[in-house]
DNA sequence: TTAGTTAGTGATTCATCAATCAATTTTATT
DNA sequence: AATAAAATTGATTGATGAATCACTAACTAA
């Protein structure tokens, strides 16, 4: 409500946004970029002034999703306790999957992405939030820290997989 | 050695293997007919005489790829004694990933793909492989089955992700 | 008001690709 | 050898899409 429709400040944001979206409905090598246009409400080429090149889209909107997951941690961990610091951060990925879905979505996609660029940004986001979690799980005295963490992203892999699905069977409960 | 390699009885598991490979590596959407069936040692229209639409070669592939699991599992648990079970279903899906990972990674990349008859097709895997392994713990006298069953899913999951991005440490071990 | 800068688009280009179809080569049959 | 059937391909098509470029509209400052 405080920026109008019409005037907008930050056409960079909502390229990124429109990309995020149609990306992971439609695929990102399916998806064309006048798609992200339509979405975004520009033409086509506008959107080779923020982005030399469609995968260039692809890593800003992949740097916006991991920050959103790290975020989100760094917070849970600086105030929960550390009988609850595993449950928090079960709580704060699920909320990310249901209100962020296509973030998570297009994440999956550039998992099985074999270009350079796409596999690095991949692999810093995994290793930083398992830095993350791990040093909080240390921080916290939790024994086994290192195969509670390998446990706690395998969930939220499986996780992943069985929103993305439609599979609540196979998270259990 | 026992065919010939001009003489091909079976094209269409030809295509199909062809497929796997060059889907997973460039990626299903990108992947263009022509470069199947230059894997193939066929041209590129001939393809179509066995698969009405690049979808449909998609969904052969996806049924090997899950026949593949499902079939090594039944092995697995019509052999293993209770105590190992889960020992050796583990050690059967590391050498699935390893001998094959071109069809794991197709497998990831389907997970993500929107259309009904893809969808459809990995909630059947999915739901087959759960339904074996859970079927295999309760047999087996294994407490808490299900959650012992999901773990060993999102293990495997990880498991995936980690050996597709390099990425050992994700494991523990 | 005009000169300069920023925001944005229409039209086009070059490339690529799934799918079709008519033609040809290869294999089996008599 | 002649013929029929099966296997396989060349050539083409109609669409589509990323990226470029030259152009216009809208703001800003002097």
């Amino acid at each position: 409500m405080g920026k109008s429709d019409t005037t907008s400040v930050n056409r960079r944001e909502e390229i990124i946004s429109a990309a995020i979206q149609v990306f992971a409905e439609i695929g990102y090598y399916r998806a064309t970029t006048a798609q992200v246009a339509q979405q975004a409400n520009i033409s086509q080429p506008y959107i080779f002034r923020f982005f030399s090149k469609k995968e260039a889209l692809l890593l800003a909107a992949l740097e916006v999703s991991w920050a959103r997951v790290i975020d989100s941690f760094h917070k849970v961990i600086e105030f929960a306790s550390s009988e609850q610091l595993e449950t928090d951060l079960i709580r704060a990925y699920d909320e990310i999957l249901n209100a962020n879905q296509n973030e998570i979505l297009l994440q999956m996609q550039a998992q099985t992405i074999q270009e350079d660029s796409i596999r690095e940004a991949m692999r810093k986001g995994f290793g930083e939030v398992r830095s993350i979690v791990l040093k909080a799980f240390l921080d916290a005295g939790i024994p086994n820290a290192e195969e509670r963490t390998m446990l706690f992203l395998a969930r939220g892999m499986l996780c992943n997989i069985s929103t993305v699905l439609g599979m609540p069977e196979l998270m259990g409960k």
